[in-house]
DNA sequence: CTGAAAGCGCTTACAG
DNA sequence: CTGAAAGCGCTTACAG
């Protein structure tokens, strides 16, 4: 493999003008450019990372993480993800700075991004809370120099280096393929949300609909009830609705709240009669996974989407790789109780 | 975070002896060491892998990859995998050297081994052929410290360094579990397997039938038969196979063949009775799966398998770094037409 | 048993 | 517009 010092020797110049051409810093006469750049494609020179990242040690890297991890065991696995490519890193010479914050609302959101600012972080790592004002921060943070990757939950267009999570409404046309696998041609699903105001959930719904009213006529939603994300609501929504229609024989979860959906179903001793499908599995849901009451959950790869999403920044900070793409969807998987 | 420049300062000794005490060098008197020991763990001091790799180029290091990946469309991914990590590694001074061969005997596959040591590698990843000349050889690399990694079918102890493939036996206890999922809780399975000398073949039946006897016992296995991972031969067997047991109403392809099985399927008419699974999505597959002839597959992560065997050997010719596992089991997920 | 020095391949002030 | 030199953090002969 070629060298900068060896294109040096060839082109006749130093070693620090074949690094100012290569990495387009200017200031060379274009000539001596050109003679460079064609020996260097030539030789097929590819710049040691190694070496980059260790002269990039002068100035130390540090990034910033928010999760909304607290209380949402969802999150352990996005955690495991970070951890597994922070201690990857620490060996490169960046350091993770780790905040965990309840979704409780933008402002809180917003002076813990501040927090990390002033601790000089280089780049965040973010589960934007849905709001304009987060938007503008992030849209600020980008113009000031330092990007933002949104992890799990997207904003658009404001600015943020890329995205890394599911591809929501792909998620929701797969629960429709499932949902027809596993309860067959006809069915009457109730559907359990958790706000018709969360985009992630919105999106899921939508690509059902799309699923089941393209390809699968006999599958019907006989109604659709919100419990935002908790399990004691999740229980009385689940409760009201499979007594108001007795009809439904498949239970569709969308959001949290898988567990307090199952307790009901088994209060009603209807586990028999319902298929049930939903996404993520957290600890609560493999449990019904295992005793059969839940049939299969669609998962979204959480621990790459920690891994992922630290790598994008460590990469565009530490050897200037822009992102490929603005969106990395993760793997979508379908897991049962012989696969968890 | 500390170096070992710091280390050496506050030990009041050079570098080199703490780098003698670090790596374990030995050569260093017990007290001193100690002492430097003492000051490492007080500091938490990492090494930087950068500047380790950066050292380690005086010597560059070159991976052998041998894989049966001619005319065998699942190793595209495999492969996939391997470029990726390649191209990575190739910005860390590490050449990967790719052979492709024919399954054919052992013969051919030591003959690749040899040629491959000739021309200098480090270390190997191997899909091996199951025979005991190729067991003896890993063993003999192993001792000559050339570490080998078995990537998607392994030979146990033969010294490999690492496993890096499937669960055999747990994709086979998957795929009962899908079958129940899928057909309900009576079946007639119709098996459809390579060979019956293929472990990996062997395995997955096991499972199965574990998976069936112990749960599901309304699933029984209607009949068995070999296809030699041939679609024409997979074509007659299943057509002979389905003519013979006109009960069968679910079909299982443990192996390659998958589309010959399906053309005989739709050749007689029964695609809209049987419930076919299978394993991987290669392209013929995925449009078994699209056109909804195959209702879904339990796939093994080969994109995977690839990178991660390269990155176990890496890290350990590079770094040192000890596998934590003899076997890296890839993640087993189910694909339905949606989620492809 | 220990140290001084050179070098891995790159970047970065600094000088001209 | 260009070069010489120092330095990132580690390892490796070499000398003693």
């Amino acid at each position: 493999l070629a060298t900068m010092k060896q294109i040096a020797e060839l082109a006749g110049v130093s070693r620090g003008t074949v690094d100012r051409v290569l990495n387009r810093r200017g200031s060379v006469r274009p000539e001596t450019a050109a003679r460079i750049r064609e020996i260097a494609d030539s030789l097929h020179y590819v710049p040691n990372r190694a070496a980059r990242i260790l002269t990039a040690q002068k100035h130390r890297i540090s990034i910033g993480c928010l999760l909304f991890s607290t209380e949402n065991p969802f999150f352990e696995d996005v955690l495991a993800g970070i951890h597994k490519k922070s201690s990857e890193l620490a060996g490169f010479g960046c350091d993770i700075i780790l905040r965990e914050l309840k979704m409780t609302d933008a402002k809180a959101q917003l002076d813990a991004i501040d927090s990390l600012v002033s601790e000089g972080v280089h780049g965040i790592v973010l589960t934007p809370f849905n709001d304009i004002s987060i938007a503008a921060r992030i849209n600020r943070l980008a113009s000031e120099g330092i990007p933002v990757v949104t992890v799990n939950t997207d904003i658009e267009h404001c600015g943020r280096l890329a995205y890394v999570g599911s591809d929501y409404y792909r998620s929701g046309i797969t629960a429709g393929g499932l949902l027809h696998l596993i309860a067959g041609d006809r069915a009457a699903v109730g559907v359990l949300t958790g706000s018709e105001n969360v985009l992630c959930h919105s999106e899921r719904i939508a690509g059902f609909r799309q699923s089941i009213s393209q390809d699968y006529p006999g599958i019907r939603i006989a109604a659709l009830a919100e419990n935002h994300d908790d399990d004691f609501e999740s229980f009385l929504a689940t409760q009201t609705m499979l007594t108001a229609h007795p009809e439904i024989d498949a239970l569709f979860c969308v959001a949290a709240g898988v567990y307090g959906a199952c307790k009901a179903v088994i209060a009603l001793g209807k586990q028999k009669k319902l298929k049930i499908i939903c996404y993520d599995t957290v600890p609560n849901t493999r449990e019904m996974l295992q005793n059969g009451i839940i049939s299969a959950a669609i998962c979204q790869d959480p621990f790459r989407q920690g891994a992922k999403s630290i790598e994008l920044l460590f990469d565009y900070l530490m050897s200037d790789i822009q992102p490929q793409r603005q969106q990395y969807f993760t793997d979508l998987t379908i897991k049962i109780r012989e696969n968890l």
